[in-house]
RNA sequence: GGAGCGGUAGUUCAGUUGGUUAGAACGCCUGCCUGUCACGCAGGAGGUCGCGGGUUCGAGUCCCGUCCGUUCCGCCA
């Protein structure tokens, strides 16, 4: 037998009894005579004495053993000697004698120290992600994802919903991200690709009737990476028939709350019920269509203020359609030049031309542009952007999105700098009214902001043909601290609106049926009113975690490069078997 | 595809205006040590300064190229 309880599980209620533990070698500590070593399991670490006065053999095993053996002792639970307990430890009151050791695995000296969660480089860690798996961080990180998961399932076992597998091999469709693709060796030249969502599966099992579904869905992307993206990752997907928003907003509220109360109890939700923001006016006021709301520091709009000034950059945007947006910093009129070329930096990453800034001081207002406006236009900005002495103001001249994302952005790396987004903080939100379609800056064209089975809202319908740039959506996303950590929308199931929504993306009823002709024919069968969403659950693990990124929550990511860099994935395979699925390999020239 | 930052011991890092033999902490090895728990003490090993080229009497340090890592933009319905 290997044990009879785990190395977390010892307490003086088990003094005297006779014990046998296994697990790994924490640390050892040779006194010469006595050799104390912490044997670590998943469950804890358990203090282990070797006595040279007692048996000598355990006790010469004991000094060669080194960090990272396993082994196997049995011995005997004592309370430590009065004053050499260890508050620290769960089983720090006692101790366990040992007269037998069984060195079960050596292990060579690993790459990084497994005892303490120090800061490693990643591209060590993952290599070695068994190894960073055994240290305290990951763990708890994995335990977490684990009771996540395990609440979202009984929630909603009890609302009666169904957790129904979807295949991984589908048929693949040329809109959205790129999929990863599956050639198939009986159809030569056809390929299966990888799911990026279980999307239309869930809305066929709304048709078959299946009324309220979920799964946790493993979902596969190929596109490039970033600290809350991976190639493979996992969603709540979930979807219910017979509903409108309001029914699947109010459900996952609920779960939310649960989740979070269950699982981050230490955490303060700043406001319940979960507040709706529409799209626009998140926007507008944060830049984001995820707004971090655990501060406030709102944008402001000056375009009516400046639409006639001398100043052509922002009289010349406006003629144009564009807007001039504020962003005004407390007590930022000391900031030295680096930081506000910082900023200007930042905004010329996301495509901006540049950052224009004033500030009042010494009852002045000072900055580069000042000169170029006038008394009155400078009064009325200080009265809208509320600035006071000793305030900056930031300033973008440019189309709506961009000149909202870049303040947007620079409103958050102010709030970094400031430390104004506390962890221990959750601040919730639903955005809503979310605008049906994206115009391609390149080609002109509309494509679906969300998916094109989305449904307008009722009162837009009309807009889809007299101006589809202005309908709005039934989609609605839930953000947390800034990320969007659910996203979904009531569908369309009527077939004459669909083939709208259809006309307006410039997508032919010839394409249409080509692309999504299993949808439109279902959907022919008598498809219910139905909806849904998808959480990103590494996302949403990541922040109860308080960690930067969701490889983080994963027990085996893959890096930067959308590489395994434990085993070496992807790599090439034997020619034969390559020829087998009729692909012909043509690398470029080195 | 583009931009920023980085690459020095197993790990995390320092390394001045270019100037002796490239350092620290932790880890590792050896010895001592019977109440430690980040045990302690003494000693020791460990380096292609990512790679290639250039400038120079002399390059970890400066220049060019390249590779790798990382963050952001594009991209992600």
């Amino acid at each position: 037998m290997y044990r009879t309880h785990t190395c977390g599980k010892l307490t003086t209620t088990d003094v005297g009894q006779e014990v046998t533990l296994s697990g790994w070698v924490h640390r050892r500590r040779d006194h010469g005579g006595l050799i104390f070593i912490d044997l670590r399991d998943r469950y804890g670490i358990t203090q282990v004495v070797f006595d040279p006065s007692g048996n000598k053999d355990a006790h010469i095993s004991a000094e060669s053993i080194r960090s990272e053996f396993v082994i196997t002792i049995k011995g005997v639970v004592r309370g430590r000697p009065e004053g050499q307990s260890n508050k620290e430890m769960s089983t720090g009151e006692i101790e366990v004698l040992a007269d037998f050791i069984e060195i079960l695995s050596r292990a060579q000296t690993p790459p990084f120290e497994i005892d303490q969660d120090k800061e490693v480089g990643e591209d060590v860690r993952l290599k070695y992600r068994y190894l960073d798996l055994r240290r305290q961080r990951m763990k708890k990180n994995i335990e977490l994802r684990h009771r996540v998961i395990k609440s979202i399932r009984d929630f909603l076992d009890k609302e009666e919903f169904l957790e129904i597998e979807t295949p991984i091999l589908i048929k693949g469709t040329p809109e959205g991200s790129r999929e990863y693709i599956v050639p198939s060796r009986i159809y030569p030249g056809t390929f299966f690709v990888l799911p990026q969502s279980p999307q239309q599966l869930k809305q066929l099992l709304m048709v078959a009737g299946m009324d309220k579904y979920f799964q946790i869905a493993r979902c596969f992307r190929d596109e490039d990476q970033r600290g809350d993206r991976q190639p493979e990752f996992t969603q709540l997907d979930l979807e219910m028939s017979f509903i409108d928003e309001d029914d699947i907003m109010n459900l996952n509220e609920r779960l939310l709350i649960k989740l979070l109360t269950d699982n981050v109890p230490n955490k303060e939700i700043l406001k319940t019920p979960v507040p709706k923001l529409t799209w626009h006016d998140a926007m507008s006021k944060y830049g984001s269509d995820k707004p971090d709301l655990r501060f406030e520091m709102p944008l402001s709009d000056v375009s009516d203020i400046v639409s006639n000034s001398e100043f052509k950059v922002f009289s010349g945007t406006i003629q144009h359609g564009g807007v001039v947006k504020c962003l005004r910093v407390s007590n930022g009129a000391d900031m030295p030049r680096s930081e506000t070329d910082s900023y200007e930096e930042l905004a010329k990453s996301y495509g901006a031309k540049g950052l224009a800034y004033l500030s009042w001081k010494d009852g002045e207002v000072k900055g580069p542009i000042a000169k170029f406006l006038s008394e009155d236009e400078l009064k009325r900005i200080q009265e809208r952007t509320e600035a006071v002495e000793g305030d900056n103001v930031f300033f973008m001249a440019d189309r709506f999105d961009l000149a909202c994302n870049v303040l947007g952005a620079v409103r958050l790396k102010i709030a970094d700098k400031l430390g104004l987004r506390d962890d221990s903080k959750l601040a919730l939100c639903w955005i809503v009214d979310f605008p049906m379609f994206e115009l391609d800056e390149e080609t002109g064209n509309f494509s679906a902001a969300h998916h094109p089975f989305t449904s307008p809202k009722h009162e837009d319908a009309e807009l889809l043909t007299t101006d589809p740039a202005k309908a709005r959506s039934k989609a609605y996303d839930l953000v947390m601290n800034g990320v969007e950590i659910a996203g979904g929308s009531i569908r369309i199931h009527d077939a004459a609106l669909q083939s709208k929504v259809f006309d307006a993306l410039g997508i032919s009823k010839e394409d249409a049926k080509l692309r999504f002709g299993h949808m439109l024919e279902a959907f022919s069968y008598g498809a219910p009113p139905h909806g849904g969403i998808a959480w990103g659950l590494d996302r949403f693990i990541m922040l109860l975690a308080d960690e930067p990124n969701i490889r983080e929550v994963i027990a085996f990511p893959k890096d930067q490069k959308a590489k395994d860099i434990m085993t070496g994935a992807p790599t090439e395979l034997p020619a034969e078997q390559v020829a087998e699925m009729h692909i012909k390999v043509s690398l470029p020239k080195a």
